[in-house]
DNA sequence: CGACTTCTTGAATTAGGTCAATCCCTGTGG
DNA sequence: CCACAGGGATTGACCTAATTCAAGAAGTCG
């Protein structure tokens, strides 16, 4: 397993770190300390640094600096030794896994405020490919000197327990939408869940972009990229939404949710076991 | 969301914990000194404990006692307050979490040496639930002593997240099988799976017992219960596997790897993005 | 202004879901 | 010890939702 992940998949992205990831020699002063940094899912990971050491010194050594990507930018590759952990904080990335076969399967769409590359903490090494879906700002974070610091600081061991624990919540959400079948179903649970993610971030939840293609919001839900087409056009003959191109606007949250929720029919329950005896 | 998951989906299952969960007076006290303890996930995290302190004294404190569960036993609900881990020392253990539809999903199927309960970490609550495939022996771990014991030992912590980064990417395989349509594929790559895995327990890969009834294994792949045995059907005319009710033999490992890799057709690839320029 | 990519829509095809009947164990009780 | 009940597994027939192939429209970018 893992062989050749998005490596032999892609082989003409090698370059592309060089070319797409602008490093802005902006040595990290006011990285963590601006006001965008309450939004930041690794906030309270900075708070908690500054709460207990010189601040200015610890953040400098584990914040290493603010990167600038541009769409199809490479953030890492899996396989690929995990020096760095990554804070989102504009735009969007995402995030997928590769089989032998070629086959790619995207496994997360990530936004600004959340962490990237924590998952490669057991093996050293990213277990994901992770590329920029729009010009996109990061705070790169070195592995070795955070968890140096988070040695003598539970409290960021804690907080980076809490980062996974939440990470795992979403796959099980995720696998709960890809195992049932329905198509709609996938998508209405899809823009719900945008939705809510856009609200949490103080977006607007009715109105956004969807930062990924057709065919990536495809392969994310499981389905063919002409299903997606076709359910977005039915869902806008119904009222539902309106899109055009990558932007979408909500218009009846209730009905996607009533069509997201809708128990369909059978759906091979797993038996309770245990029942009689 | 995480409504009523499981619970209102199974109500009759309240008591069943009482009914199955035989707890056996034995008070810890050669729990995590056996041979058996070698091959149990936690062994890493009881040995940091062990190498650092008392032995027995925080063993005793933290590892509350060996529980041995029925098949369709309880262990956890989603959604009750986690207050502790399981290790599994013999015996499988599925999880699933639920949606409002009353759907379920299973999300993992777990064997000896895995550990339980951690990704509620975040939120103090189980994020799925736990069920007994067969009559199951676990280790109970309070959560609340392991966080004490962990804020004085970084080794602790560190095992912690190791386990949880494991967990994620188990995950991400699995959105990688639910992604690739054909069942087939599915099936081989889960048989495969399952060979893997108990060759690592010095099980044998090629003739071991699916604990899972059909019905499981097709909510486990999204796929309907009786297309499973019909692939299994094909797989035995092509000798490649034989079933007999749960227990598998696998004939021929080329094969199923070679029907789990199959590129196949097309397949929604996501786009490479920033691939021309 | 092209060249490309992404999106959309149509038509044909099919894998897999659904329903239903039957078989086959396993465990139970007479 | 044997017959029976009930749950799981299997198989067949049918049908639907979604994939696949194909072609064209609509943007995007250099």
């Amino acid at each position: 397993m893992w062989k050749d992940c998005g490596v032999d998949a892609m082989p003409e992205m090698e370059a592309t770190l060089k070319r797409d990831a602008v490093v802005v020699p902006l040595a990290a002063k006011r990285v963590c300390g601006a006001v965008a940094c309450r939004d930041c899912g690794v906030y309270r990971l900075c708070a908690a640094l500054g709460l207990e050491e010189d601040e200015l010194s610890l953040l400098e050594r584990v914040v290493k600096r603010k990167l600038i990507f541009k769409r199809g930018g490479l953030l890492f590759r899996a396989r690929e030794p995990a020096h760095y952990v990554y804070a989102i904080r504009s735009g969007s990335v995402k995030t997928c896994v590769g089989t032998e076969g070629g086959r790619v399967q995207i496994t997360g769409l990530h936004l600004p405020g959340e962490l990237l590359g924590l998952a490669g903490f057991d093996s050293r090494e990213y277990t994901c490919e992770a590329r920029a879906l729009e010009t996109t700002s990061v705070c790169q974070v070195s592995m070795q000197q955070l968890e140096e610091v988070a040695e003598r600081l539970p409290a960021i061991h804690r907080e980076m327990l809490c980062i996974m624990s939440g990470q795992i919540r979403h796959y099980e959400q995720l696998l709960l939408l890809l195992g049932k079948r329905n198509a709609e179903r996938r998508l209405a649970a899809f823009l719900l869940g945008l939705s809510q993610r856009f609200a949490l971030h103080r977006y607007s939840p009715t109105q956004f972009n969807l930062s990924m293609s057709r065919s990536d919001i495809g392969n994310y839900l499981g389905i063919a990229e002409e299903t997606v087409c076709r359910v977005f056009t039915r869902f806008q003959e119904e009222g539902v939404i309106t899109t055009r191109r990558r932007y979408v606007e909500l218009h009846d949250i209730e009905r996607l949710r009533a069509i997201a929720h809708d128990p369909g029919r059978r759906a091979a329950a797993p038996s309770a076991l245990a029942s009689g005896t």
